[in-house]
DNA sequence: GTACTGATTTTCT
DNA sequence: GAAAATCAGTACC
């Protein structure tokens, strides 16, 4: 049930659509977490907010090698986002970032991790399903097919393919500057652990420069 | 319920 | 030096 790595190499669109309702693992010790991811975002290649679009660097080396690895990258001070490279229609590569999950499977751990009891805020946002599944950047470069990081099919999430199609939410990602207007937010409608319902960011953008130097 | 702010560090357009 | 694919807490309606 583990997604073959030829799964991720396809177009970056089509894995963040695919990769809902399959399940993250963290299985380490006699402790595992799994979720099953309920909101993703694509970042193609060519995309101005994808983080390889300037070119490689040494924090994103891991997004211009084999699709099917998990890239980690740290944010804001102190958050771990993960991305899982993709392969793309020209080839090159993308990546689908993981926004939101639903807790399955070792909750008390994830409660642990969190600090906290309620189950909506275990996994509901990028920063906080890496805490929550115990992911930091040693993972960064893993392959998600094999060893304590993987990711699973879906089972019986959704009853058939043209259900499937309807459960998918198409939106705008969120927290980005650049290529805001691109639809290529994706989640399951109506599952309560997706991170916002509202597809734009919540943060006002500065519009006209700055303005009080 | 919405709106804003501070925390904190890695990275280099 | 500034920006960053965020989160939690506080204030106010």
């Amino acid at each position: 049930m583990i997604l073959p790595s030829s799964f991720y190499d396809q177009d970056t669109i089509a894995t963040a659509r695919g990769l809902l309702g399959c399940s993250l693992v963290h299985a380490e010790g006699n402790e595992t977490t799994t979720g099953m991811i309920v909101e993703t975002e694509a970042y193609p290649r060519r995309d101005p907010a994808a983080h390889s679009f300037h070119g490689r660097t040494d924090a994103n080396s891991v997004l211009f090698g084999p699709p099917g690895h998990a890239h980690l990258f740290f944010v804001y001070g102190m958050h771990w986002c993960m991305n899982v490279v993709t392969g793309t229609d020209e080839g090159e590569r993308g990546a689908v970032f993981l926004r939101a999950l639903e807790p399955v499977k070792g909750v008390p751990v994830m409660q642990e991790r969190r600090g906290t009891h309620e189950l909506r805020l275990l996994c509901s946002g990028p920063g906080r399903l890496t805490q929550a599944l115990g992911i930091t950047g040693e993972f960064n470069g893993v392959p998600l097919n094999s060893g304590p990081l993987r990711i699973s099919s879906r089972r019986s999430v959704f009853g058939s393919h043209t259900v499937e199609e309807s459960m998918i939410v198409q939106t705008t990602r969120v927290g980005i500057a650049k290529a805001r207007e691109q639809p290529y937010r994706f989640y399951l409608k109506g599952n309560p652990h997706v991170s916002r319902k509202a597809g734009l960011a919540h943060r006002k953008i500065s519009e006209n420069g700055p303005e009080g130097i």
